[in-house]
DNA sequence: TATATATTAAGTAAAAATACTTAATTTTGT
DNA sequence: ACAAAATTAAGTATTTTTACTTAATATATA
């Protein structure tokens, strides 16, 4: 059987050195080209398909899940596994639905990583952290289009209250969001207080961290 | 000649494992601790004294460079090694004020990370980018203490402020604060306005965005 | 054209934050 | 030991947010 050709795409260097001398401990892996960005990973790609692509979340000109969004849409016959530094549900979420094979979150171990990379390699899905296989294959199988629709803004928000929330998070007051907008600033509290109630939150902070989080306003 | 003995504090056990493994493969090197966030750290350092510490400048509980100052403070014969890997002037000029002896940007490649490691063991400074060696020089030589506390907190906030400061990011209220710390919700009003004041904010939002940027807290 | 949904906004009331000041105690540095 | 700085907390008053409810209008969709 012939090696698991990989391609490694971060923009850390240091992690992506890391990454390959710890595969070059394996005997059947081997790193054939590295990216240090999104754009670099799809040229590389567009060349010569590996096996398996490990690719960061966080990168310059294009992110992880773009570049695996992208082997789907071209049909590339490439295995693809997320690498994520950050735990966030809203990144696995993604990454399942642009076809990601398996996910890493921060927490795991050298020994998760060569088994999820073994795991992706041998046609298999490796997501670490709860999600579980058949909570992906729902995603997958199910009805796509609208799921994904659904996650694009999960909450529901109006046209009203994202604009609101936008100036919330501006440090805004209901007073200068009612100026702003023209509406009393009663009007601009209850924006306020269904945004809170929609996100599930308690407090400002929560509510910043929430809409970051999910990329709304 | 003994090996050097290295300690790594890191918060992502994936850079953790690809630092130690490519550590490894060096015959004059050993990993003999880990941890993965700043109180760790301190506390391995406590109990045994390694030659070398390679930390990341973000971590949770303490970063990075506070635990290259309490290192400095307490006097601890230990070599400190700063990654980071996002390139930021501030971070470099901060870890040098604190006491490191070298410091590593995320462009820096196996080699030049090996490089960082020998000279650091063996004495010397070694500060990847631009940073000349003459500029480190007058940092250290200069006027150090009065430098020092500007950069180090550029808001002269109080240990007790820092404390709220996290409370208040945390999102609770005066009252939860006031019951956590077992004082008045009086008295943290007073050091929430003193923080708003100090940083030279006039909303959560701002102080939250403040604080975050200036790393505080 | 119904009907649902969105936007508007007032009422009421409690909780929280803001904007200070004053001042008593602790802690810390020299 | 003494002065400076930090921590504590009350007083007072205003503003803002939270937590609802009710309900009129406007708009979109079936």
């Amino acid at each position: 059987m012939d090696n698991i050709r990989i391609v490694l795409a971060d923009d850390h260097v240091l992690v992506r050195d890391g990454i390959k001398s710890l595969l070059e401990e394996q005997p059947d892996m081997e790193v054939v080209a590295e990216a240090s960005d999104g754009k670099e990973a799809i040229e590389i790609l567009e060349k010569d398909l590996p096996d398996l692509l490990i690719v960061d979340i966080r990168m310059p000109e294009m992110n992880g899940i773009e570049v695996v969004k992208k082997i789907r849409d071209n049909k590339w016959d490439v295995k693809t596994l997320v690498l994520s530094m950050h735990d966030s549900e809203e990144y696995v979420v993604q990454s399942v639905q642009a076809g990601a094979d398996g996910y890493l979150l921060k927490g795991s171990s050298k020994d998760e990583f060569l088994k999820a990379l073994h795991k992706v390699a041998s046609g298999g899905k490796y997501f670490s952290g709860d999600i579980s296989a058949i909570l992906i294959n729902n995603f997958t199988d199910g009805k796509p289009v609208e799921k994904e629709k659904k996650q694009e803004d999960p909450f529901n928000l109006t046209k009203r209250e994202k604009q609101i929330l936008k100036l919330v998070l501006q440090g805004k007051s209901n007073k200068e969001i009612g100026n702003e907008l023209e509406i009393s600033k009663r009007t601009a509290e209850v924006h306020r207080f269904n945004l809170m109630k929609k996100l599930d939150v308690k407090n400002l902070i929560e509510l910043t961290n929430k809409a970051r989080e999910y990329q709304l306003a």
